[in-house]
DNA sequence: TAAGTATTTGCAACTTAGTTGCAAAATAAA
DNA sequence: TTTATTTTGCAACTAAGTTGCAAATACTTA
């Protein structure tokens, strides 16, 4: 595990150090997205909330995570699954919250529908976020 | 144009003051979407910032404007057209930000596509933010 | 593997965003 | 007009995020 997180973090160029591996495996481990509160508590007394915040800037700049805007505008990070790299993401699927637990996932298999533009418009970048009940919370 | 923003209030059960009438008016002339502190530039030393948060807070809870979330992770406030009431949201339709001028629209004629969601997940609210270049920015 | 260089971390201090309680002022009701 | 209710502004606070810099850690190459 210890290699798996290390070989990314170099192939990305980074130099590997405790912190980031550790937040790299929060992320592996986590089965939604992280928001920096959620990595603030998880690393305890390990890290320094500034350590944390530049960690994940670099990430997203080397492609590693990506964020997702919320409807409750708390940034949530998510790993990025394949494509994406330094400064060009391609994460062209659904974000889901969850109502009940509050758990963001990112719904890879879902790909993002067309939206035909007004005219004028020119038609970039398609975010969508959908909110509901996921799959743990639904009585089934 | 004094009366039109009072009526509005009014038909909320909200009391008319100057700050409200106000900060309605600022959204009715606005071409786009207003954050906190687009009001704030706008007002001046006219009232205190206090004020403006409780002001979107109430409009908000009142159907009168709506909150949009965008990637940028700022909060931004745009009219309700037609169907919102008190703690009822309707607004059905696709936001788009432009890359170079900043500013949010609602595009109201585009509506919200389908989205198919996995097993399990109970689909709620869908939010779709576009981003891209606007008419205005367009060359033409 | 040791020494030198480059990068990263933690600390402190700061800015910006948002919240809360309360007395004074403004609005609505009688 | 008087009274009751609501809203505002102020002050003080919490939370979120940023920056500069010295100490510590990781990388390089000999």
């Amino acid at each position: 595990m210890d290699t798996i997180v290390a070989d990314i973090l170099k192939r990305s160029q980074l130099s590997v150090t405790d912190s980031r591996k550790r937040i790299l495996e929060y992320f592996q481990q986590a089965n939604g997205a992280l928001a920096h509160a959620d990595i603030e508590k998880l690393s305890g007394e390990h890290f320094d909330r500034v350590t944390i915040y530049r960690t994940l800037q670099t990430f997203v700049e080397k492609g590693i995570i990506h964020a997702i805007p919320t409807a409750d505008n708390s940034i949530r990070y998510a790993l990025c699954k394949n494509d994406c790299a330094e400064g060009h993401h391609h994460d062209n699927h659904v974000h889901f919250m969850c109502d009940k637990c509050g758990t963001t996932y990112c719904l890879d298999h879902v790909t993002i529908p067309a939206v035909q533009m007004p005219e004028g418009f020119t038609n970039g970048q398609v975010n969508v976020l959908v909110s509901g009940v996921c799959k743990n919370c639904n009585p089934q």
